[in-house]
DNA sequence: GTTAGCACTCCGCGCACCTGAGTGCTAAGA
DNA sequence: TCTTAGCACTCAGGTGCGCGGAGTGCTAAC
């Protein structure tokens, strides 16, 4: 990538910045009077199509412009360019958009919300993970003779909650017992450590309430193990049908299904926890609905390790500088937020 | 509209059937093969000119054949609709779907995804009001010796939580009886006939706890006036682009940003909840992104009370039997397991 | 009231044509 | 050796034309 000579960038740049602004494909003219003239179409012919034969660009057709590849927006992504930093007025209505919302519940929609509003894409967005949060309780409240609740209590005083039916009336006290040994038991565990171990370990200890303990467990496990709270926020979907590459049904449907499908978005935005910054391109993706798109997304923070992540989804003809710096700078904001409780 | 005669009426709903199947106009020689050729092609000309001239069918252009009006599919559904109920192994499986979930919070989200998996629509649904919903229970527990976590249940077994700061250690059993006290008061009301007046009631009753007391009034007021739990789900909104009529972004866009706006969708399912089965048709409706296309909605209840509401969204040119039967099924499944737990 | 027959309308399609944008190549100039 | 003007070439996309076919509406006979 480094043999690629100054000229040679300036042109990819050139070529990918217009093309990006008017989804057409650029010719050696257009890009001659982008760079004021100072060599000439013919010249800038002859760097375009050793860019082609790079495997930066590509032709459309013999008498057509030049459309960047895959490729050549990684280039571009991981060498050339340059962010776009939000405006002043930009961040501070950014800013009010989370702390409109104050409830945490809504915090990540928030940002959803925030995401799509000032871009021409979709966002997405993961809600925090509850897992560094201690275990402190669980209590059983009474419903009905045959029916109770039961809550899970954390450190940070989140609580759970579901209600379960019990067969046969338990006897007085059963339920306090059940509350202590499970309390005793957990308390203290972070919710990530608690492991497919130490809830065997309860279900053995308390052989004289099998069935109501074995459903409760079942239900930690599932809450608590497979990350059950891995809900994500979709926003502006609809900006999808607004870029021209998608304006066919047959080519937006596919990316609409595939944002819709929550183990996709997770997995997107898994893979971004990683990184400071994260960024995919068009068939990069490991889902082959996804591969007409490109995706920038960051992890957020509590406490310095990531507990979510937010992204944009749009067109690989995406405006990467702003892109980049309007995910980084949300991330940002939310991990200030988040912080300040803890 | 009475004055149809039986046969305009048959002609009529054999127009709706084949459009709805094959959305292509269709011409007289298409009907009068559908219906045996009881009666000749010209005669069926004859009859659908008249329909046309009603107002129930409609002409894109001279030598093409007719397509339903909205007019049309309104008479259609109120008087010449049969509906088409779901298959027995249709039942189970939607059934299932409601029933793999068994978290409460989830089951609009469950309901959502069954209804937009067997129709090709979009679905709509709205998260149980807890407003009508019985106050059961207030419970503390204590986190620390000046921080406790208030949980309110209901006969649903909804749970609401939230941590407090007591400045001064409470004497043991305080909590206890202002837990009672709370209990007492509150149980048996509606959550949203706790007026301002009980809960002023409770803190006068309660001198000796004024503080914590106040706070937590406070947070109930919050929680259970403010309405503020209006959380719609959406399912399946990328369908509306498999469907002939919404091919290009430019007519299915709108109808995309309209279903991602809660407030719209709030609207739609709050005019559902009255009625039993509410069906809008594309001009009918009030936002005019809408027009478009046809809601069909119900309420669901708990103790008879509407609490929310499901519905399918889908092209004018829609299934409206079987939408309907789907729909009406979804709403009752789900009151039932709303019920159960009552 | 129903129906066969028929003229008429108009969409959609294929086809040929043209235009213009943009290329690649060549040969001359720096 | 790199750059550039010139030019032939290619091809998408728009326009105009004609045709076939679907479907209508009307008329006249049953």
């Amino acid at each position: 990538m480094l043999d690629l000579d100054a000229r040679k960038q300036e042109i990819l740049r050139a070529v990918i910045h217009t093309y990006v602004h008017e989804a057409e494909p650029v010719g050696s003219e257009r890009i001659a009077q982008r760079l004021r003239a100072r060599v000439s179409a013919a010249t800038i012919r002859n760097e375009m199509s050793a860019l082609e034969e790079l495997g930066f660009l590509m032709h459309p057709h013999t008498s057509a412009g030049r459309v960047p590849t895959d490729l050549g927006y990684r280039l571009y992504v991981d060498l050339l360019l340059q962010e776009e930093q939000p405006s002043p007025q930009e961040r501070t209505r950014l800013r009010r958009f989370l702390t409109e919302h104050e409830e945490r519940e809504r915090l990540a929609e928030a940002v959803a919300h925030a995401l799509a509003s000032v871009t021409e894409y979709a966002s997405v967005v993961s809600a925090p993970i509850p897992e560094r949060q201690l275990f402190k309780h669980l209590h059983f409240i009474p419903l009905s003779s045959t029916r109770v609740v039961a809550v899970i209590v954390t450190d940070a005083g989140m609580i759970q909650g579901r209600a379960f039916d019990v067969r046969e009336p338990l006897e007085p006290g059963a339920l306090d017992r059940l509350s202590r040994l499970v309390s005793h038991t957990l308390q203290g565990y972070p919710l990530q450590e608690i492991t497919e171990d130490l809830l065997a370990r309860l279900v053995d200890e308390a052989a004289w309430q099998q069935r109501i303990l074995r459903e409760i467990v079942d239900w930690l496990r599932e809450r608590l193990l497979a990350a059950a709270d891995r809900r994500v926020y979709i926003e502006g979907a609809a900006n999808i049908l607004k870029q021209p590459e998608f304006q066919d049904a047959r080519a937006a449907g596919p990316v609409l299904s595939a944002l819709e499908d929550e183990d996709v978005v997770t997995d997107l935005l898994r893979a971004a926890s990683e990184r400071e910054i994260w960024v995919t391109i068009g068939s990069e993706h490991r889902h082959e609905e996804l591969r007409g798109t490109s995706v920038v997304a960051a992890p957020y923070r509590m406490q310095g390790r990531p507990v979510g992540a937010l992204g944009i989804v749009g067109p690989t003809r995406m405006q990467y500088g702003r892109a980049i710096s309007l995910v980084r700078f949300l991330a940002l904001s939310l991990s200030d937020i988040l912080g300040e409780s803890s």
